[in-house]
DNA sequence: CGTGGCCTTGAAGTAAATCAACACCAGTGG
DNA sequence: CCACTGGTGTTGATTTACTTCAAGGCCACG
């Protein structure tokens, strides 16, 4: 399952690649005994049977490197993603231009439910992260709930999960101070793993309602207190007592 | 339909009395006979004879008057809720003791539906005005899941909605200066109706994220400027173009 | 070696929080 | 009836945190 890995889609912002680096059809068989092994797999409820029966449907295994667009905000909708690998941030546009992050999307996840009910896309979703998805055609997925209600129950947690996911950005993300703010972001991030990522800091900023330049103040100040410290490139490991005191937990 | 109202939920808050002003036990047949006329209905997909048949059903009808509790943070999912008339608050508290109101909920709204996972109830749940709701226990709901999949478009369509909803709080309610969001959610609780009943500067802070003073001076301000004038009790009209200007739409 | 994209940092300006006082009203009890 | 009370809303003065504007540093890349 190897995947080459291209430059990070370059020029301006906007004008994202929408293009798959590594990518292979594959069926619904392959594509889920993978994900079961994960253990959040859509279809962890169907039977073998169900699943080779299902099996001759091609699902696309898709890969995207950071700064490429999964879809964009008012596409008409096609298909629904689990992310199987990497991050994704989920923004909005407002009328003005200005744009707000609202979720992050991480392995386990599915994006773009909304196209279940034969609407457009409601976000941009943008992989931060290199990532690997299955793209499942909302036609394949209507016709497998048509048939195997146990399908029904795997949906609603991920409804669930996305609706629970927003409400921790308004109670969490979206309250208190900038420190406070950036000091719970940096939990989340940190909450799975030694280290993580760091995001680019207009990210951080679109994500908590706040400057770059507050989010970076902010971020150097962290670094300072040794609260944060680099373990790699982009990647940091935080001291989560420090935070959790900051954060007001 | 008659109901009798007491006077509203006395002493200190957070002690609000939990229980129905205004009730009947109905039937599933009956409560959604009425919510089909309100176009909203859960069980709009069912047919006739459906309907007739889960008509054994116990459905709780239920009436709050502003200030008392639907549930609490942390209860055990006993039920769903369907708000039939009124608005309701969903309000979530962080460990500090603080809290946050991530979603109203207003006639043709689900909520509490994390229940139908096995889920304790994520929000608290506070009428803000009297408030009819038919209270579905999760029993039912699943059992009548398992025999028509025909609910599962309807409960999707509900998830969905929520998802929307918290998703409009973070770009329009938590973004901008505190002007910005004041007019934005007046335009929202002005977007049905000639005029809207006027929530406190307390719910207002709760849902913006400011503090109660500042939303009272920004409310203050746009009564100044006309751009909001009252029409009775806590009743107000806006001018939706100005507030469509300061909102940056 | 230059260029562009991010990040950092400083200084100044400003919006909002904070602290505090008071007005207003409905309800309560003298 | 009036005086009291508690809750809610308003307003002012002050302080603080964040934004804004501006400059420069760092690093990958051509």
């Amino acid at each position: 399952m190897g995947h080459e890995q291209g430059p990070a889609a370059g020029g301006r912002k906007g004008a994202a690649v929408d293009q798959a680096r590594f990518d292979g059809a594959t069926d619904l068989g392959q594509a889920c005994r993978f994900c079961l092994r994960r253990g959040a797999a859509l279809f962890r409820d169907l039977t073998d049977e169900e699943l080779t029966r299902f099996g001759q449907m091609q699902i696309a295994d898709l890969g995207f490197l950071p700064g490429e667009v999964l879809y964009r905000q008012g596409d008409p909708g096609q298909a629904v993603y689990m992310i199987r690998d990497g991050m994704v941030k989920l923004e909005q546009f407002l009328p003005d231009g200005s744009q707000r992050i609202v979720r992050l999307a991480r392995g386990g996840a599915a994006i773009a439910l909304e196209v279940l009910l034969d609407g457009d896309c409601e976000h941009q979703a943008v992989a931060l992260q290199p990532t690997r998805v299955c793209r499942l055609p909302r036609e394949v997925l209507l016709r497998i709930e048509g048939e195997t209600p146990r399908l029904h129950r795997q949906l609603m947690a991920f409804w669930h999960a996305s609706v629970s996911e927003a409400d921790t950005w308004l109670t969490l993300l979206s309250t208190g101070s900038a420190r406070t703010r950036v000091a719970r972001l940096l939990l989340l991030l940190s909450e799975e793993g030694e280290s993580f990522e760091m995001l680019s800091r207009e990210d951080i900023g679109a994500m908590l309602g706040i400057t770059t330049e507050t989010a970076s103040r902010t971020v150097a100040e962290f670094r300072r207190a040794g609260t944060l410290r680099p373990v790699g490139v982009r990647r940091f490991a935080v001291d989560r007592g420090a935070l959790a005191g900051i954060s007001g937990t």
